[in-house]
DNA sequence: GACGATTTGGGCGACCTTCCCACAAAACCA
DNA sequence: TGGTTTTGTGGGAAGGTCGCCCAAATCGTC
């Protein structure tokens, strides 16, 4: 359990169930669940979810969301409540906790499947992006590796620096 | 589910049955009725109903009204009657007391279907908004998702720091 | 070619949603 | 006023989904 996880790398190929589950591979999956079975999807692009380890999103959003409802009950919020519940509205829709079934199995939740954009039986990617994973639809792969390959080496010079 | 039990979140979609009757997710119903069954619908905009546990609302709205009481009384709201009466006027249709029935099941008030838009039978998106429940039609949600998932990076560094 | 690890598919049970029906209350009409 | 229809309310139960578990198929390596 460092504070530092391994830097989450790798890319994998799985199908999709008829019951829309897919099982993580090891290499991925371990890192994610070192530190409980609950983790976070995300919805990223049209195209691609992100998975995240809940301890970590968790840590980052109850900060944020502990605030937030800190700063309510001071009554500092009066007056804001629909931007409490813009906010609230929003983190709805955007993301929502899973477990993670034995062997790293993971059911695409009922409102992810459309933005995943796989049918059932379908392919998807299974890419680490280093702080979380990601499922991508495999078209949607293409054109964002198109897109964004050629900023690799300038990326890589500026983060390693 | 979340370890946050005052901040409601999730989506999910539910029919409205023939006699415009829906069933809450046990997520949402059970902390919105974990201090009592009454709630409160309020017209949010064409398209969207809130839902707010009575005790949570009568926090709120007591407090705006003891303050334009206040100012009433101090003589301060003089040749202001016009705004006042519409404020009145707007509390009294703009809500309304429900209670939920068995297996957190609602029935949406006559005066508020034509509101929400939905016809009986139809699909009715629940979303947890932090601080109340929201019941969308479909479209309108869409676009509102579209028209304001933009700001939400913002949104929620305001409201964070 | 065989073995081990891993992935995929299916069975089963529990839970949940929704459909359907029964009953009560209110409204409507003659 | 009395009967009939509409609307609200509650509960049973079918059907679907999901979690859990195990078995078969597949892949890679030795």
């Amino acid at each position: 359990m460092s504070a530092h996880p391994e830097f989450l790398l790798g890319e994998f190929s799985r199908t999709l169930d008829e019951r829309y589950r897919l099982s993580l591979p090891p290499e991925l999956a371990e890192p994610l669940t070192a530190e409980g079975l609950d983790c976070i999807v995300a919805k990223e692009q049209l195209g691609c979810l992100s998975l995240w380890s809940a301890a970590h999103w968790q840590r980052r959003l109850d900060e944020g969301v502990e605030l937030v409802k800190g700063k309510m009950r001071a009554g500092r919020l009066e007056g804001r409540w629909e931007e409490v519940q813009l906010l609230g509205r929003l983190l709805s829709t955007r993301q929502r906790p899973v477990q993670l079934a034995g062997r790293g199995r993971l059911v695409v939740p009922e409102g992810f499947r459309e933005f995943l954009a796989v049918e059932a039986g379908g392919e998807v990617l299974v890419v680490g992006a280093g702080v979380c994973v990601e499922l991508w639809q495999p078209s949607a792969w293409q054109s964002h590796l198109a897109a964004r390959m050629p900023e690799f080496r300038a990326l890589f010079d500026r983060l390693a620096n």
